[in-house]
DNA sequence: CATGAATGAGTATTCATTCAT
DNA sequence: GATGAATGAATACTCATTCAT
């Protein structure tokens, strides 16, 4: 029986391993996948994945740190080429939506495995929470100090907007046929910059040149139009 | 001592199975509570629970649906007795928390367990946000209706509300020593409000005499004073 | 598909899957038992010993109570009938050796897998040391007392004998060709006798006339004549 | 720095896995010892230990042989200083607890992991016994052809004064704060030396002059002072 | 020689569900 | 109606052993 491939053999079982419970994960979520399940879509043994990881759990917090880290990278990267305080936000909740419309697994993961993993993950599931709402509130209480918002209760706000988001998400998750996630956009965008006290002329103003031309115009409601999958949402 | 109506009697050990479900899901989650568990708080035998309720599942069914049914029967109670669209809302938000507030189980049941029970009560959560979802987006529609506020896509707007108040709910249950939920109704509705293009100055006016005498002043930051538990919930 | 027996129906489920243990027990050793061979050999299902048991360990140490037990029992039913201090204590003896003799899947458990099921069951190995050699201590002090035998550490002396039968019995289990068990008597309790200062004149005594008629003079050494099993040894 | 000899080198690493398993084996008894614990603490690999051995099991096997080896050679090493019969036995006897007591660990893999190792040994168990009551066997039959004690039978008695020997050391082992081991020694002979015919005179006399000034007087009871450990045991 | 990744059979335990009494 | 004994499939995890590099 000839080596499947060598790239394939290097790219080290670990990292198949990891593969291999995204995707179960995010198909059947963390408590009806089996570890044999894990096993077997890697093409490796119970004890190959035992051998790399202490437990199911490990596999599992190891799946969220990464992949919660990935979207705040990316988020960051895209606040940092905004200079105005009101872009930042735009762009930080454009690049969530994005994000999770090329990456349906990483939201399935994210949104509804954690939730569904069960009391054990809640401290999990709110220091997540907890760590993309300070992220937002960042955005925010920039925007208060230079002026851009009025002063208001951040805290809350950041709260009201990481909640939102999380809904928007997860309603599309669970939609038969869902559009494209990101044509909630621009409708969510005039809300979320509304709750700020975003000034009503600013909000047009964005939504006028939709998105500077950076978003194509979608379907203007929820069309059946699939979401684009990516059957792997890890790279 | 005469015996009791059997149909009162088996009435009363069904309730007395559901009492029982209800508060060992609220204490260990969905998963986490044995049949036996259940059987054992209800007094009664597994082979008892059998013969009133086809599995587990339809247990946590059917509690989810009367809960929710309370809830919403309660929220549009409050809402009936306001006649502005704006008012309507603020009672809704109004009555949610402090519902929960009082009956913090309910709130576990409701917002923790639905998302701990796993993929295979998903279609139940989505229908349940989306029924909350509708209700608040009728108020919404009656405000736009009115006049009351500018039309918007109220759509978007009632998930986002739906989402922060969610969001709200959730992060009172798992904080370590929450302070009463109620303390977070004044910043929620200025900010959800403010969401819905609710006129500053209407918005200013429901802060200025706060809840008009109906909501007594906590103590205005998150205080360590622990919300009164109900212990039942159900009833 | 008939009933078996409804005698053995009756004969509770717990009993058989006592029973089953023990031999399991007595066969293979603790470690090497698995639950499912006691459940295989018991006629019952995995769940059915979880019902009855709380765990695999429960079995063991409730099968090490009993047998101790009864042992001791009949012990002590044999010493009673005996009234003069150095005949109860060859009372005693003899009592063990028959017993055993009889059993000879007693012994196994009791000695052979007390020790093989490891560290985890010390402190009852060590428990049951310490009641046996107690007993012995006993009739031992009385001895002592009566001015059947001169004064001497009977601590030490008890704890010899125990460890002396121990090894007698441990060395008939292991061999390959045991003779009967009971053949040791004569030899061992001239030794213990001696060792515990019994003057020669009562030893002789004993040993003219073969333990009073009770035991038959079997062959002088260890003849191959193997010892008759009885297959259950509980009873 | 120059290369060890190959063969040196291997011949080392050979001996660090048998001390890292020996004590490894004290530790936490055979089977609760894995293959990557005695390998993480010779500081090799499974791999190595696998090309020094062919098994776990083998591992063990020749710890036992080294250990019996290393014991019964210091037992004749003594016994051949002295020249009296009794005083040969006295000699082996007081150099086995001697032993003991200066190399707990040596004790604990001879007396409990021995047992402890489940059924796969008992062959071994049996011939180490059998080995040693060998021993004890020659220096009685000595002393019987020598007319220091009368004509018995040695073979029982053998086993008697290794049971007894055992149960003492087994005792030791397992007490929480144990005396110091050869404190048991006095009683021990005495009821050991009693078993064997030899006189009482004979008895007195090695008492009176304790141990000829080769024992120091330790605390007369088993006093709470603990015995010197010593860390490896196997040199 | 040594390494350590991989294997896979084996382990005890859990639990929703059934059903004879 | 109620009981509780019985079922058996499922689960996470262990570990002695092998073997390509």
């Amino acid at each position: 029986m000839p080596r499947l491939d060598p790239a394939e053999q290097s790219r080290s079982r670990r990292e198949r391993i990891l593969d291999a419970a995204f995707s179960a994960f995010a198909k059947r979520g963390y408590r009806d996948t089996a570890v044999d399940d894990i096993a077997a879509a890697a093409e490796t043994s119970k004890g190959g994945i035992y051998f790399h990881f202490p437990s199911k759990e490990a596999i599992f917090r190891e799946l969220m740190q990464t992949t919660a880290d990935k979207l705040v990278a990316r988020v960051e990267r895209a606040v940092a080429q905004e200079s105005e305080p009101v872009a930042k936000a735009e762009a930080a909740l454009r690049t969530v939506l994005a994000t999770f419309a090329g990456h349906r697994t990483m939201a399935r993961v994210l949104f509804l495995d954690l939730a569904g993993a069960g009391r054990a993950f809640q401290a999990e599931t709110n220091a997540l929470h907890e760590r993309f709402a300070g992220l937002i509130r960042g955005y925010l209480d920039e925007a208060v100090a230079t002026g851009a918002i009025p002063p208001l209760d951040t805290g809350i706000t950041s709260v009201v907007w990481f909640g939102a988001l999380n809904e928007v998400v997860a309603r599309w998750l669970l939609a038969d046929r869902p559009g494209p996630l990101e044509d909630s956009y621009p409708a969510l965008r005039e809300v979320l910059l509304r709750s700020a006290g975003v000034p009503e002329a600013r909000i047009a103003q964005g939504a006028a040149s939709p998105a500077d031309g950076k978003r194509p115009p979608a379907a203007a409601d929820g069309s059946p139009s699939p979401a684009p999958e990516d059957g792997q949402g890890r790279r």
